[in-house]
DNA sequence: TCTGGGGTCCTAGGACCC
DNA sequence: TCTGGGGTCCTAGGACCC
């Protein structure tokens, strides 16, 4: 808690919709919902526009079709989103060191361990010195991205999360340090972050509905309801306290990959299969990092939502694949699968910095070869058993080629929103596709409206896109 | 056409150890 | 042979956030 209010929360306005937008002339002032497509797709986000049809984030996207025929339905663009953000970061860490990012649209940052520092310390009106650095970066933030953000601006982090709450969208709230009971006292819990719809109800039941009410519940009622550490900090929370620090790089703890299927997967060996690659992806990101897990964990949701994880703990930390996709198999294969399964995941933790020399690989490896050569030696001495290799001993991307292969010529698959380019009519937009046909509509953030055009799925004057900057360099 | 994907933190019980 | 008591690690599940 401090007597300046020089921790400020950033907050992008719908912010992946509010990208498409800004990359997507024919879709400003419409309504944009962004989010997975499929048949068991839910909202990511949904623009203001969408917003009045009732539309939120994680709703069902079949249920947001109904909400919102109208709407543009896109998925979405991640490496577009990065950028936006990356620019925003970037502009964040000119204010100071100290910048904690949330999430790629939101992050907070300390003020006073920056440039203006000293002059907020010195200030006889700090609040006024801080409103005027956040009117600027609002107005850097639209300039250089043509994208709105709120901001809240207190002496603590919860406070300035609840003010850019308040503010949105496209505004700025500032909290006076002294005002915090007085600011969250009415509201209701649920504006309390880590209170969610299951604290809600359990607080509910107990006749407490507004922070003052827990503020003045007492700490034994909050911890007997709650549970200690929980039960601890709503109540630190609604008395307005907290001294967390603003810390930037932080380390990720866990690495994880998931995937829900369109039809939910009931053979044995089709689920070892997604279990392989989702581990093949898993280690891939694991080592992109630079790190290593020692936990490997395997998640499964079964066709009735419900959801289960089985996890293992190796004698070190690993970045192998073949040891984390043997473990993640090993784990499968004590799950009971009857009925199907609609979701699969892998995941990493008990993370280390370092890729370290495995010797549980090597050992794995080396136990490998052994069965190896004991089976060439058999071969040899069984000239009749030579042959192809079993399907196990070849590479994952055999198998995988091999099965596209049986399945005939690959067809493109054109993702509503998905940046194209054709070589006569430029950049552009798949709007949508189906029955052989993909209909584009060229347009750039810069252009204005443009015009639609529709090809064969399988034009090669057509071809996938990166995302273009929401500004033209 | 009901419910994503990637995370964080907490709790609770059992094993194990001193 | 009625009963200890922490502390730590592992596992499973759940709430919550964006």
């Amino acid at each position: 808690m401090r007597s300046l209010p020089s921790i400020i929360h950033l907050d992008m306005d719908a912010f992946f919709a509010s990208v498409e937008q800004a990359a997507k002339p024919s879709l400003r002032g419409k309504p944009v919902i962004v989010g997975g497509l499929g048949g068991r797709g839910v909202v990511s986000t949904a623009s203001y526009e969408a917003r009045t049809f009732g539309v939120h984030s994680a709703m069902p996207m079949a249920q947001a079709r109904r909400l919102c025929p109208n709407a543009a339905f896109l998925t979405g663009r991640f490496e577009a989103y990065r950028r936006v953000s990356d620019l925003v970061m970037g502009l964040l860490r000119e204010l100071s060191p100290l910048v904690e990012p949330l999430s790629l649209d939101e992050a907070f940052v300390d003020l006073a361990a920056g440039p203006y520092g000293p002059a907020l310390a010195a200030s006889s009106d700090a609040a006024a010195l801080v409103l005027a650095l956040a009117e600027d970066l609002r107005a850097d933030i639209e300039r250089r991205t043509g994208l709105t953000a709120s901001v809240g601006a207190a002496g603590s982090k919860l406070m300035a999360k609840i003010a850019s709450e308040q503010a949105k969208p496209d505004g700025l709230v500032l909290v006076v340090p002294g005002q915090e009971r007085a600011v969250l006292g009415p509201m209701s819990v649920r504006a309390l972050p880590g209170v969610g719809p299951a604290t809600e109800q359990v607080l509910r039941r107990a006749g407490l509905t507004t922070v003052a009410d827990l503020a003045e519940a007492g700490e034994a009622e909050l911890v007997q309801l709650l549970g200690r550490a929980h039960g601890a900090g709503v109540l630190q929370m609604a008395l307005g306290l907290d001294d967390r620090p603003v810390v930037p790089d932080r380390d990720a703890k866990s690495v994880s990959v998931e995937d829900t299927f369109e039809v939910d997967l009931a053979d044995r060996d089709r689920i070892l299969h997604e279990v392989d690659v989702l581990a093949a992806r898993c280690v891939g990101r694991l080592r992109a990092a630079g790190r290593s897990g020692r936990t490997v964990v395997l998640k499964v949701r079964r066709f009735d939502f419900s959801t289960l994880t089985r996890s293992e703990t190796l004698r070190g930390p690993t970045d192998d694949e073949t040891v984390i996709t043997d473990t993640a198999r090993r784990l499968a294969a004590q799950v009971d699968v009857t009925g199907g399964v609609r979701l699969l995941g892998v995941g990493v933790s008990q993370l280390a910095d370092y890729t370290q020399e495995d010797l549980f690989a090597q050992a794995v490896r080396e136990a490998a070869r052994e069965q190896a050569e004991l089976r060439e030696q058999a071969a040899a001495a069984e000239p009749g058993q030579e042959g192809a290799p079993e399907p196990a001993e070849r590479p994952a991307e055999a198998v995988e080629e091999a099965a596209e292969a049986g399945e005939g010529p690959v067809v493109r698959r054109w993702m509503p929103g998905q940046d194209v380019t054709h070589t006569e009519f430029g950049p552009g937009w798949v709007q949508g596709s189906g029955v052989g046909r993909v209909t584009v509509r060229f347009e750039t953030p810069w252009s204005g409206p443009g015009r639609v055009r529709t090809f064969l799925v399988d034009d090669r004057a057509l071809e996938p896109a990166r995302p273009l900057p929401l500004r033209q360099e």
